[in-house]
DNA sequence: GGGCCTTTTCGAACCGATTCGATAATCCCA
DNA sequence: TGGGATTATCGAATCGGTTCGAAAAGGCCC
């Protein structure tokens, strides 16, 4: 029967009775299937005069497709994350998909709780933006796989886990950035890393050792640090190593936050940043803009990150792509500073 | 008749078979209703063993409530946004909603669509982070009223709108952190402040005039300049003030982004903070952090506004409350910097 | 144990869409 | 213009829950 008074409540049913047609044929209609022509213009003419707007969860229930892709994050505070999903975001709803946010706080052992709540929504598909590669969260993917919800990873790679992946050349460009250091005639280059244990940390400083030994030059522990993400510690961490007997003359960066720090810290030790001492950053953000060209940025293709994942994630949600997970690399890109040489 | 092999798809009427129960007993359980011991047991027994999880796309058709609350932020990428709708999720969440989240990408013109694409997911409330008092976004609102969608709006406040809003005392605070530096004998103290237009803006701008006013000193214009919240135009703007013939001896900042640019400035002209110049900023975040306490911050209790914001929406949307709008005005906290004094 | 009142349970209708078999309309060509 | 093939339309069943009236069960008191 549907109500013609009430509020927003407008049915397929209302519609159908004001064109004379039947429910089926007004769903046919809004599905784009063929339909005749006098028909076509009753049913517009209804949906306009009665101001049908369909319901969404009606269809969800039938269609057995919420349309509707979990996101998971460690915080919503990081720019650099929600950059991400914002592209990711963009792609999805061209095609009809909504996303439902959720943050766990950095707090690993939410993470289950979590993805079970999203759920609970019946999520089409999941993207999860994992800290470290744990067993929980390992088991947590596997649960999701038995039930054949797709699953996309940002930046960690597990191991013993097959799942469509986005990374970037975490090694690589850490290597170049390095080399490029090293070409600068830098001799004591010290890395501020992020934590021993999360996947893109290990790979950054991989790639770190690799330009020295490529150079043939000493990876000296001293000249390495971890500042657990942290701007503060990256703070402290650097007046550490700039009142070494021995300071570094180049230091690599690996995320925004400790490049605060330590952008901050060699502003307090009374330094200039690309005359005293070169600073290569990984991220690029509003701030670190400021100081180029005096430091190397390397810059995430944030955006494209973000397409990727969505491009992963429609291709298994309609099933258009099948077959073994996917592991898509993207490239960062360097800006150079002025080069500080020695 | 449901299927027991298939991906979890366990339905509510397998689990009352299951049970040997009726699937109307099974909802009451659900739903917390009363229920005879020996059926409560023989019912969590079936749930479990199905491995039950309800359809909450039934759920909500039927119940007309779809349990999801629409977040319309102006970006993503905005950490003071973010850390605003954080706090939100984390208690709506307790109190079993989700919510959706979308993007305009700072542009007004896409907000009435956005709406629309939200409103087609069926929220039960709408949190909008407004740029701008503009007469779409009012149109907008006025819409969303028309059919009873409860709308939170956060900090922004609009002529002839009534709707529940969250803000903070922001033309106090920049009065008392004018105040401040007044006391400390400054006398000539610039505010670099956001656009001429948004609320925001505008209150700050008033709370920094009065404060002149206060203590009769003049309110020139000379001193005053907009960045339009972006940390390049800060930082040009900061060197064309600190290269008048008369330089500013205290900035107010009235925002973290440009507060980076004005920093940096006041770096690059080879100036201390803290000792040759006082700078104010409103925001605090972990790279402001690093110069406290140099420089005085007013921080915005992001958290309670997030929880003032779902406590409003919840309240609206279950009809614990009704009656007219609310108007929430939370208090910033002036963290002040060691005094420079004149 | 019977009568009466309260509480629990059952079963069916319903929410608003999709989908499919059956039926009606249309088209094409001889 | 008629017959066969195609295409559009109808109507009913269905998705997985909630809810409500009616029926059954349970509790209490005499």
């Amino acid at each position: 029967m549907g109500n013609t008074a009430g509020v927003g409540q407008v049915t397929i049913k209302d519609v159908a009775a004001a064109a004379g047609v039947s429910v089926g044929t007004v769903s046919r209609y809004l599905n784009g299937f063929a339909i005749s022509p006098q028909r076509r213009e009753r049913i517009q003419a209804a949906i306009q005069a009665l101001g049908y707007r369909g319901n969404y969860m009606a269809k969800a229930l039938k269609s057995r497709k919420s349309m509707t892709i979990g996101v998971l994050i460690y915080t919503l505070t990081d720019p650099f994350s929600t950059t991400i999903v914002s592209s990711f975001q963009r792609v999805v709803e061209e095609r009809g998909y909504s996303i439902i946010l959720a943050d766990y706080a950095e707090d690993i052992g939410k993470l289950a709780s979590r993805i079970r709540f999203l759920r609970e929504r019946r999520i089409d598909g999941l993207l999860l933006f994992p800290l470290l590669p744990t067993p929980l969260l390992l088991e947590a993917i596997r649960d999701c796989q038995k039930d054949l919800l797709p699953v996309v990873l940002v930046n960690e790679q597990i191991e013993g886990i097959d799942c469509d992946v986005v990374l970037v050349d975490n090694a690589s460009a850490s290597f170049r950035a390095v080399e490029q250091l090293v070409l600068n005639r830098h001799r004591h280059i010290a890395i501020i890393d992020g934590t021993e244990a999360d996947f893109v940390s290990k790979e950054r400083l991989r790639g770190y050792c690799e330009a020295l030994a490529a150079y043939s030059m000493p990876c000296e522990k001293k000249y390495q640090a971890y500042a657990d993400h942290s701007s503060v510690k990256a703070y402290n961490v650097t007046r550490n190593l700039l009142s070494m007997p021995e300071p570094p003359t180049a230091i690599f960066v690996t995320g925004y936050r400790m490049g605060y720090g330590v952008l901050t810290a060699i502003r307090d030790a009374g330094l200039a940043i690309g005359r005293d001492i070169a600073v290569t950053c990984f991220d690029r953000t509003e701030f670190i803009d400021l100081f180029r060209p005096a430091i190397t940025v390397i810059e995430q293709p944030l955006d494209q990150m973000g397409q990727a994942a969505a491009d992963l994630m429609l291709g298994r949600i309609t099933r258009e792509r099948a077959g073994p997970p996917e592991r898509i690399q993207l490239n960062t890109r360097m800006l150079p500073a002025d080069p500080v040489t020695r």
